[in-house]
DNA sequence: CAGTGCGCTATTTTT
DNA sequence: TAGCGCACTG
């Protein structure tokens, strides 16, 4: 434990060695939050806490894997499976499995991803002959995500007359009906969506003080990563969990909340002190990832925001490279730009492909990128979008098994019952559901039981339906037997799945098939333990709810040497030597739907933040001048966050490079453009201008008093001015004339102590203030 | 009931 | 641009 604990600095170790009470840390970009929470949780293990009663709460199930890994260096395989560590979904999901009886749930019920419940939500509204012009699926989605977040139950709701008014107002008079339905039909269907899996464990642990002491008794130890970002839901788990022992860790940084869209309650973390008696704060400033320029641009972004704790990050690193700002014409040319100099950095700097990604707001904007990428052979991967297992050939597929291990799952009856086609039409489903409504049974039991049943469908359907019953029921039997795999691929070959997909003789339908064969395989490995997964039995259950709660594919299957191209909320937590953010546009990024609020600004502004922090070594913004969005070009504007970083961290680079790839355009058409004189289209903004005269409390971010020397290799003489003596009066643009007390440090970190005519004595880092020396 | 084709709308971000 | 829902036809 020693030799973990010596790799730590005084500010990661306090943190690391308080075994009991509440605590938080604040944990700037890069400054080794990971690290604490691992050798936090081994360190408790070697004081004799038992790793049963260590519960870890992670954003993703990445994160929750690679901490366990690290873990398990340190305290050894066997112990470390023993602790509880997942994301919150995925514990409770578990936890209900046990627990869930209480509530009526079966212990296999069904997780309903985004998809099976917006399609559960469009059929209720199509039921209660909604206008679907007013009753958008994918809002009345949100709009029940965001009660079931704050924990307003169908009850709470109809007890509260402010939100039917509200809704009431946004000419959704029926939005609680279709909350109560929707409510009621997951409940029937055996089905929890994601929401469900935080709401029904606070309902679990609210109803039934037992299972709470139960659980509070075993959770002795409380550890939450990434803790800006628990929504209400969350936070009252963590706090009924830890009540009892009150040994709560909790690590976030208010700058990297980006998901407040989600229900993300950023007062969780802003709060924590006065949720609990004797906190006791730490903060990790020191951030071990990025350049000085790095740091000191997204230093100077988040600065504009107002709401925020104070925390100071700095680095000890080199000043590094200013951060590159890029105008194309098109996004396409960005792409362009972006491929060739991944291209040619890795040449001059022999670096790989991984050293390399690109980010990006939306998910639409990867296919540029990645069209210019595959020209240069460069490769890449994408991650997120549309993941493996939201596939249609793949949903189709799972939703046979989901089928087999619950027959009263609705969404995955009414994807699977007429395909492949068996004549079983649309209006014989609407007929069975009309029935099942009215008589409280499932679907399914009316379908087995239909000779019994009164219901307006011809005999030749009915026997449809009844083999289709048989089938379902032949699957069941071997699923007695048989594993998941070779349940899986008899599934896939006897329903005919595979047939239907092979008739399909486009490049297309060659990919679905070859997906689903990898989706074949996937299984194979999971039964044969090859995945690992924390404490796996290999059932097909468990696969199902891995699959479903998966947040990226990590199988990391290919070659690892790739170019990474992914959005900014998936990158948060990660880290490139060489970063580009693309898109940096206004009604982009920051997005359009996000610039109401001061609060939804901020938002973007601490994604922008995220991003920015994400580069070790080299930071690249681009940005066009028009775009293809909804198949149409679309004049663009430089992003505003642009203009916020402060101009020393930054250099904006000719475009001259696109010209090239446009042999039809001509530069006269734009004029010529010339280095450092992009201007921006708002460049009499008073933001702009007031820019110039920023708070130099900036300036000793990057590198506070306490920081020794260091050495430096990448002291461009620009950056500062090696003239300054003693004795010099010099102007400051903000502060006005001083006179230099003393001169320290060396290299990029020489400081200036200057007494100022107003009386304040400052020290400044002469890399960065801009002095003007009088005599 | 199945298959085709048209037109509409949406692009924020994800467990 | 693309994916989806809906209407129409065989």
């Amino acid at each position: 434990m020693e030799q973990y604990l010596s790799q730590l600095n005084e500010a990661q170790l306090a943190p690391t060695l308080q075994k009991d009470g509440p605590m938080i840390v604040i944990a700037g970009a890069g400054s080794g939050k990971t690290r604490v929470l691992t050798y936090r949780i081994a360190y408790l293990m070697s004081q004799g806490v038992d790793a049963f009663n260590i519960l870890a709460l992670t954003f993703t199930n990445k994160a929750a894997r690679e901490m366990k890994g690290r873990i398990a260096a340190i305290v050894g395989d066997s112990e470390a499976k023993n602790l509880w560590m997942g994301t919150f979904h995925s514990v409770f999901a578990k936890i209900l499995r046990f627990e869930g009886h209480h509530l009526g749930f079966p212990s296999n019920f069904t997780i309903y991803d985004t998809q099976d419940a917006q399609k559960l939500i469009g059929s209720i509204i199509k039921e209660m002959g909604l206008d679907k012009d007013i009753y958008k699926t994918k809002q009345v989605y949100s709009r029940i995500s965001s009660y079931k977040n704050s924990l307003i139950t169908v009850k709470a709701y109809f007890r509260n007359p402010e939100l039917m008014e509200a809704d009431a107002m946004a000419r959704r008079p029926k939005m609680g009906e279709i909350y109560k339905e929707y409510v009621e039909r997951c409940f029937k269907a055996g089905a929890m969506d994601f929401d469900d899996l935080l709401l029904r464990t606070n309902e679990l642990l609210t109803r039934f003080p037992a299972v709470l002491a139960q659980y509070q008794d075993r959770f002795r130890y409380i550890l939450v990563d990434e803790y800006q970002d628990t929504n209400h839901s969350q936070y009252l788990i963590v706090r009924a969990l830890s009540d009892r022992f009150q040994n709560i860790c909790v690590v976030g940084d208010d700058a990297q909340s980006i998901y407040a869209f989600r229900g993300a309650n950023i007062n969780n973390i802003l709060n924590f002190q006065k949720d609990y008696d004797d906190v006791n704060v730490y903060r990790l400033e020191q951030n071990y990832r990025s350049t000085k320029m790095i740091v000191g641009a997204a230093n100077s972004v988040i600065e504009h925001n107002k709401t925020k704790l104070d925390k100071i990050v700095w680095t000890a690193n080199d000043v590094g490279e200013k951060v590159i700002v890029h105008r194309s014409m098109t996004d396409a040319d960005e792409g362009r730009y972006v491929a060739s100099t991944i291209w040619e950095t890795k040449m001059n700097q022999q670096l790989q492909n991984s050293d390399f990604a690109v980010l990006y707001r939306t998910n639409a904007q990867s296919r540029a990128i990645e069209d210019a990428l595959r020209k240069r052979d460069i490769p890449y991967r994408i991650y997120g979008g549309l993941s493996f297992y939201q596939r249609k050939e793949i949903k189709d597929v799972t939703a046979y098994l989901r089928l087999i291990l619950n027959t009263s799952d609705e969404e995955a009856l009414k994807r699977v019952i007429n395909y492949p086609a068996r004549g079983i039409g649309q209006t014989t489903v609407d007929r069975l559901v009309v029935a099942a409504n009215a008589t409280g049974k499932t679907i399914y039991d009316i379908m087995a039981d239909i000779d019994n049943v009164i219901i307006n469908i011809n005999n030749g359907t009915k026997n449809k339906l009844k083999d289709f019953v048989t089938l379902i029921e032949s699957y069941k039997v071997m699923n007695q037997n048989a594993n998941a795999f070779e349940l899986a691929e008899h599934v896939a070959k006897t329903s005919g799945l595979i047939r239907e997909l092979g008739k399909d003789g486009t490049p297309e339908g060659v990919t679905k098939l070859d997906n689903v064969q990898e989706l074949l395989n996937g299984i194979k490995d999971f039964v044969e333990g090859q995945v690992e997964v924390a404490d796996s039995t290999g059932s097909l259950a468990e696969f199902l709810e891995d699959i479903t709660l998966a947040t990226d594919l990590d199988g990391d299957k290919g070659d690892p040497n790739h170019v990474a191209l992914m959005t900014i909320h998936l990158a948060k937590g990660l880290e490139f030597p060489h970063v580009f953010i693309v898109g940096m546009e206004e009604d982009l990024f920051p997005s359009a739907m996000s610039m109401n609020t001061r609060s939804e600004l901020e938002e973007e502004r601490r994604l922008f933040y995220v991003a920015l922090t994400r580069a070790e070594k080299q930071a690249y913004l681009t940005y066009t001048v028009s775009r293809y969005r909804w198949g149409k070009l679309i004049d663009a504007e430089p992003s505003r966050f642009i203009e916020e970083i402060d101009n020393k961290f930054i250099n904006i680079t000719t475009p001259l490079k696109e010209q090239r790839f446009n042999p039809m355009l001509d530069a006269s058409i734009f004029g010529d453009i010339e280095p450092n004189k992009v201007r921006f289209s708002k460049p009499k903004s008073p933001k702009f201008k007031k820019k110039e005269t920023k708070k130099p409390e900036n300036f000793q971010i990057s590198t506070p008093k306490k920081l020794k020397p260091v050495s430096q290799t990448n002291t461009g003489s620009n950056l500062f001015d090696t003239k300054l003596t003693v004795g010099n009066v010099v102007n400051h643009q903000r502060f006005g004339r001083g006179e230099v007390l003393k001169i320290e440090g060396a290299g990029g970190d020489l400081k200036a102590e200057i007494k100022f005519e107003n009386g304040d004595t400052k020290k400044l880092l002469l890399r960065f203030a801009k002095l003007e020396i009088i005599s």
